[in-house]
DNA sequence: TCAGTCACG
DNA sequence: GACGTACGTGACTGAG
């Protein structure tokens, strides 16, 4: 049947999905010859997505995947300056573009290009042919240059972003007019990417807004004497060919010659014989697997063939057996653990694991122990599985049969996991470990596979087993969703029968025997040795520690902030509506955003509506209320509402429910590899962001108390930051401000301004403080401009000033981002490595690199000096009755006996204070705050 | 599950 | 000349 009504043609944008996988993907090499293969793989992890994403009513009944063929195309015989300011192909990115075509053809996808033709022509031609036919029509991509074809059948799908789908209200979104105008605003707006030149000085918005005013492009061009704007007018009249030829430029053709036809495009069955041996060849493991299993069939070998002596590049799986559960055995009684207990002994090395019933440690209930000594044998460890079946909803509350008895086991264990000659292997270990001691063992000495990977690889990817096993291993780990399913009718590890849990069980057991194996020896090469050894690993027994000794938390003082607020928040509500005209739901900004831009039509101070979010509502971020406050009285009333309701709902109510049974106190949970800047990251709950801020919010810290005859103290680095930059960059005015104590933005104040010390208002050292801040940012004029709500010219002139008196910081900036665009990387002082991937990327990309480039080294070097200090603390104060219980990046939180306080201080100063030595000299003061009280709010 | 918002350093 | 813009996190809510 003739392609027509019915019919569905998806177009992929094959260029778009290239340069994708080319930038969100590590430059991967071919194992055997080191082939550059990270753009195809990445290209054919997207094709494979899209084609397991294609069920359904709205299935393609037609596909085709569209190319570029050549540079020179019939738009460089209008303009020769066409697309001239493109960069040349990378290098190890030109050999995959053909290898890209066989992968299309390999997935049993048409694969079509034309020479002198751009994909968007060809892409172009079809979809009006589909259209025509009365088919519909989907283009994947996202490439605004397509947009001008929308509508009537046919809408774009961004594959990137989830699979939005725009139609013509997203095209207006984006363009501001609809899709038949979009070349009218291109070619007046111009494209640096593509080098259109448009009119000078007009972009998109200013754009939209003419081709709304006049109709067309045509007709604004002929009667652009009508334009009010001095040089807006005469800029139309001057560059009127420069425009026209730019909408030529732009304008798509959909009269390409092309040798097929639609039916030629028929959606095929993927063809295994064709897609099996082209993976292989790639020698993509995973992928291979992963479609061997999709389609059914057997996956083709895929040999090992390292060059002897080459180190493994990460992203390749070890030189080892494949992983086989049918070898993992079920330990069940004494003397099958005790031989396991013996082949550690003898290895002075074993991967352990602990099964529990929950992720929170303090609550978990141990269920079961696997062990790995070496690749291809792990076993489980059953301990308190519950008998299958049994009365009631829950299944049954006795132990399943052949389990060792939990203290049998423990007892037989313990010693083993003691010992300080055997090494004891886990992946975040933290977790194990807590779980242990709560029965009573303390697991040491620790590896931990997770740190391993933080310390070599933070910023390339997230450090949980299954992407470590999936990257490193090419073996995708079983899911724990088969055992324990999934939402309402979730169980837990206990309920898992014992056959179904030895092989999820044993198996993390081994991959984490096959991580360290692979990871210990690239420390050294790596140069994090010293990272991982001084500021991961011992880092592991004190968050434990603090973890579990948790802070006391008061319920009624939390219970009686939760009642004032909801009050005052009923009262505001009566108020909202009163203003709003009706009633809503003040918790929604899309409600909100109706409410106060459609409804009451408000325009912000300027005259101007907000911007719009990516789903197309209004923007009503405190920042837009703050400036509509000035015009109307509702945005004040939502603002205080919502700030009510922060404080309630994250705050007094939810701190209530992590109020631990047992201890009475709420613990937290440390992320040691989460954040890539050497951060920790505190969750369930979070109490790293606490309020302060607003004297409400403070409050909430009174709540935060000490145990009856124990005081909190907190010590805090002062400006730990801004003294760190201040020695790397080598800035002399900044230092001496240091050394001599003085308030450091007053002297950045005075420095800049002229003003002397004692001539100084809190307004000007507020903009200096701005600045200081943006620098450890990476500052722009315009995010300057944003936050202290000044002209942006201004800002950049505040920026430009501040450069030339510190020279040095420029220099700091310019040498970090060359260095991380050379490396791909940065690094702290203590020699923390922070990959920056996206550092070459195009586009905005690469302006958020930048900046992260800039904070990496600076916000690192703080995180590390403090978890210098935290690692040596315990042994510091361990003759003290005091604990260490927080930590929120610069503040450290204690709980000390009444009368040991300036003790404690004292102490935990020094540590603190010279926690940078003696590996690194700082050439500034490291200047350490203390407060004391019965709560938080006091000892800050 | 995502987007929007807002709490912290 | 315009793009979109301070860095790093986690939790809660409404809406699809």
């Amino acid at each position: 049947m003739a392609f027509g009504k019915g019919h569905h043609l998806h177009l992929i944008d094959g260029s778009a999905f290239i340069f994708r996988a080319y930038h969100a993907l590590p430059p991967l090499t071919r194992k055997s010859d080191g082939l550059p293969i990270g753009a195809v793989s990445g290209f054919c992890n997207m094709l494979q997505k899209y084609v397991e994403g294609n069920h359904g009513p709205d299935a393609p009944t037609h596909v085709a995947v569209i190319f570029d063929k050549g540079s020179h195309t019939f738009r460089n015989e209008m303009y020769d300056q066409y697309k001239a300011n493109r960069d040349e192909m990378p290098e190890d990115l030109r050999p995959q573009i053909p290898l890209t075509r066989r992968a299309t053809e390999a997935f049993n996808i048409a694969c079509k290009e034309k020479e002198g033709y751009e994909a968007d022509d060809i892409i172009a031609t079809l979809a009006v042919q589909a259209r025509d036919a009365g088919g519909q029509v989907t283009i994947i991509s996202s490439d605004k240059d397509l947009m001008q074809l929308v509508g009537d059948g046919v809408v774009m799908m961004d594959a990137m972003k989830g699979n939005r789908v725009i139609d013509r209200d997203g095209v207006f979104e984006k363009f501001g007019v609809y899709p038949e105008r979009v070349v009218d605003v291109q070619a007046l707006a111009g494209d640096s990417v593509d080098n259109v030149p448009g009119a000078p000085g007009i972009g998109i918005k200013t754009a939209a807004l003419l081709i709304n005013e006049f109709g067309s492009l045509e007709e604004l061009l002929d009667r652009a004497e009508e334009i009010k704007q001095p040089k807006r007018r005469e800029t139309l009249i001057e560059k009127r060919d420069q425009i026209e030829l730019s909408k030529k430029l732009v304008v798509l053709d959909d009269k390409t010659p092309l040798d097929f036809t639609l039916d030629d495009l028929e959606v095929r069955d993927p063809d295994p014989d064709k897609l099996m041996p082209f993976l292989a060849e790639m020698e993509f493991r995973t992928l291979t697997k992963r479609i061997a299993e999709a389609l059914d069939v057997e996956p083709p070998a895929i040999p090992d063939t390292t060059p002897e002596g080459a180190n493994p590049p990460a992203g390749d799986a070890p030189d080892l057996p494949g992983m086989d559960a049918s070898t993992y055995e079920c330990v069940r009684d004494l003397e099958a653990l005790q031989s396991w207990i013996d082949a550690a002994n003898e290895k002075g090395w074993v991967a352990f694991d602990t099964e529990t019933t929950s992720l929170n440690e303090m609550t978990a209930d141990l269920v079961g122990i696997s062990l790995c000594v070496e690749p291809g044998t792990a076993c489980y460890i059953p301990l308190t599985h519950k008998a299958e079946g049994g009365e009631g909803l829950f299944g049954s509350d006795d132990l399943a049969e052949g389990q060792i008895p939990l203290e049998d086991a423990l007892a037989a264990l313990k010693p083993l996991l003691e010992d300080p000659a055997v090494m004891k292997i886990g992946q975040n270990m933290k977790y194990d470990a807590k779980i242990m001691a709560r029965y009573g063992v303390s697991v040491a000495p620790i590896d931990d596979t997770m740190l391993m990977s933080y310390a070599m690889n933070a910023g390339q990817h997230s450090h949980g087993m299954d992407t470590l096993s999936e990257r490193y291993l090419g073996h995708t780990p079983i899911p724990i969703k088969e055992l324990l399913g999934s939402g309402k009718s979730q169980i837990t590890f206990d309920r898992v029968p014992i056959d179904k849990a030895t092989p999820y069980a044993a198996e993390d057991a081994e991959v984490t025997l096959r991580l360290w194996q692979m990871f210990k020896p690239q420390l050294h090469q790596v140069k994090v040795t010293r990272v991982y050894e001084t500021m991961e690993r011992p880092l592991v027994p004190v968050l434990a520690e603090m973890e579990m000794a948790g802070i006391k938390v008061d319920r009624d003082t939390l219970s009686r902030m939760s009642n004032a607020f909801s009050q005052k928040m009923a009262g505001l509500e009566d108020e909202i509506y009163e203003l709003a005209g009706r009633k809503f739901a003040v918790g929604s900004p899309k409600q909100i955003g109706e409410i106060l831009f459609d409804e009451l039509d408000l325009n912000l101070p300027d005259g101007k509506k907000p911007s719009r979010g990516k789903s197309g509502n209004w923007s009503t971020g405190a920042d837009i209320l703050e400036d509509l406050a000035t015009v109307h009285d509702l945005p004040r009333r939502i603002l205080d509402w919502r700030q009510l309701d922060k404080l309630k709902s994250t705050y007094t109510d939810a701190l209530q429910n992590h109020i631990n049974r047992d201890t009475g106190r709420v613990h937290t949970s440390y992320s040691i590899a989460g954040a890539n800047t050497g951060r920790l990251a505190s969750t369930d709950p979070n109490l790293q962001n606490i309020p302060i801020r607003t004297e409400e919010g403070r409050r909430i810290r009174e709540a935060f108390v000490a145990e009856e005859g124990k005081t909190l103290v907190a010590l805090d680095y002062s400006q730990i930051e801004l003294r760190i930059l201040a020695h790397i960059a080598d800035i002399q005015a900044l230092k001496d401000a240091f050394k001599d104590g003085q308030d450091i933005h007053a002297a950045t104040a005075s420095e800049m301004f002229n003003v002397p010390l004692d001539e100084m208002t809190p307004d000007v050292r507020r903009q200096a403080k701005a600045i200081n801040f943006g620098v450890i940012y990476g500052i722009s004029g315009f995010g300057l401009a944003r936050n202290l709500r000044i002209p942006r010219s201004e800002a950049q002139g505040f920026i430009d000033r501040y450069f030339e008196r510190f020279p040095g910081i420029k220099a700091y900036m310019d040498e970090t981002t060359e260095f991380a665009k050379k490396h791909n990387r940065v690094e702290t002082l203590f020699g923390r490595v922070i990959h920056t991937p996206e550092i070459n990327a195009k586009g905005p990309r690469a302006g958020f690199a930048k900046r992260a480039a800039i904070n990496a080294p600076i916000q690192g070097t703080a995180a590390d000096i403090i978890r210098r200090a935290m690692i040596r603390m315990p042994d510091a104060i361990k003759n003290l009755p005091a604990k260490m219980l927080l930590q929120v990046h610069d503040e450290l939180l204690f709980e000390v006996e009444k009368g040991a306080e300036d003790d404690l201080i004292a102490t935990a100063r020094d540590v603190m204070e010279g926690a940078a030595d003696p590996v690194v000299h700082l050439t500034v003061p490291l200047v350490a705050d203390a407060g004391q009280g019965a709560n938080w709010a006091e000892a800050h």
